[in-house]
This record gives C-alpha cells, sequence and structure tokens, in this order.
DNA sequence: GAGAAACATTCGATATGAGATATATAACCT
DNA sequence: AGGTTATATATCTCATATCGAATGTTTCTC
C-alpha cells in the first residue's frame, strides 16, 4: 500500500537509515551503532522500512545485510508527478532557488 | 524544518486534500464536502499543510480559498536527489533489481 | 446590531508510534 | 552440546495524532 510508503519516511531516524544505506551495504549492528539508539528500535525501524520496501536485508553469518530497494522511491516520483505538471514542471528549478548560500 | 514536511504528507486524508487542490483553488467547505469528514477535523488538517508550507489559504469574503504552494514539494525533489544518484539516475525506469557495481 | 454562514480552536477520548528492557531465535565456534 | 554474537520479537510506558462535539471568531446580510 502506498501508504506504508509515507508512513516509513515519515520517521527522522529512518530516513538517517536510508541516508546512511547511500553510503551501501551495512550490517545492521554498524546502523545500530550509527543511530545511537538501542538495537531493537533501530531493528523496529528496519522492519518498517522492509514492509515498505525501502530496503532488503541478505543473510550473511549471522549478520543481516542491508540496501536500499529503488521501487518505492520510484513510486513517490510518480506520486510527486501531477505536481510536476501542476507547475508546469519547473519543481527543479524552485529547488535551486531555495538553496540559498550558506 | 524538513520534518513537518514528511509528517504533514504521511497522513492520507491530507493527501487527498493535496490531490483535490490539484484541481485548483477551492474554499475550506468543498474540502470537507469532499472528504466526508468533519469540518474540525479537516480544518486542522489543513492548519499541518500550511504549516508545512504546502498550501495556502486567501481570504475570500467569510471563506477561506485554499491552493497548493510548490517549494515544500521542491524541497521533497532535493531529497530525492541522492536517491536517483545512486541509482544513476534512473528511478523512474522501474523494471531493473538493483545489482551492485557503479 | 442580530443572526447566520464559514472556518478555526478547544476539549476529551481513543488509537497509534517510538522508545527501552527483557527475552527469543539463529548462526557461528570450540 | 554449550557459549557467544548478531538480530528479531514481546511487553510495557509515554508521548503524540486523530477524531467528533462543542465553542469561538470573523464576516456577511438584513
Amino acid at each position: 500500500m502506498e501508504n506504508a510508503l509515507f508512513d516509513a519516511l515519515a520517521e527522522p531516524n529512518r530516513r538517517r537509515l536510508m541516508a546512511l544505506l547511500l553510503k551501501g551495504e551495512r550490517p545492521a549492528g554498524d546502523l545500530v551503532w550509527a543511530l545511537r539508539l538501542s538495537q531493537p528500535a533501530v531493528s523496529k525501524h528496519l522492519k518498517v522500512l522492509r514492509e515498505a520496501g525501502l530496503v532488503e536485508a541478505r543473510v550473511d553469518g549471522q549478520r543481516r545485510m542491508y540496501r536500499l530497494r529503488p521501487e518505492p522511491l520510484a513510486e513517490l516520483e510518480r506520486w510527486l508527478d501531477p505536481y510536476r505538471r501542476f507547475w508546469g514542471g519547473k519543481l527543479d528549478a524552485l529547488e535551486h532557488h531555495l538553496d540559498k548560500g550558506s
């Protein structure tokens, strides 16, 4: 369901997990250490991300190697499409305007 | 804050409101009727969307005309950007699994 | 100014979510 | 088999979100 996608992304720590996985596949333990949350908390977040299809886990010995999956974000792109058209496809140009100097 | 954006979009009824506003400016009353929720419930959802910058209201007599605002969705595009790059900018083409080896 | 219409805000109730602690499962090792 | 490591699940608590009903505010009309 599309709702699972938005729900999964609504949580900041889950977006942190997504960002960490941008650097490549990682075992769950590394993610626990990086987030500085309890191991069960991170495990639960990973479960939500898995059920939304945003990540998948590969078994490697006693570890679970996590990596990103593109499909749900492609769905997010499609969700965004009508809004892009609404503003004449100028969403990207606007984005640069928002990015003021540091 | 970026969090307000994802939080606002996480709620299905708020996404319904966004979709309705794709057809153009509308008074709050129309949105109440369309959602078939109580008037206060819709008003509260509209407040969340306003505070996230996703919509804005124009006073028209005793009505409030609501319309979409592009900036937060442009921010969403920017958030999506690293993931697009992660998959070689091919998020829209949905057919491939991902493999390692860039 | 009185009353009505259109929205917003407050309030009380329930539901859902995130967190930690404790416990369970599974794979590895000797 | 027993012990250790890595991760998942179960249980509980606390906070926040959502909803409807009631109430407040603003603006229109008469």
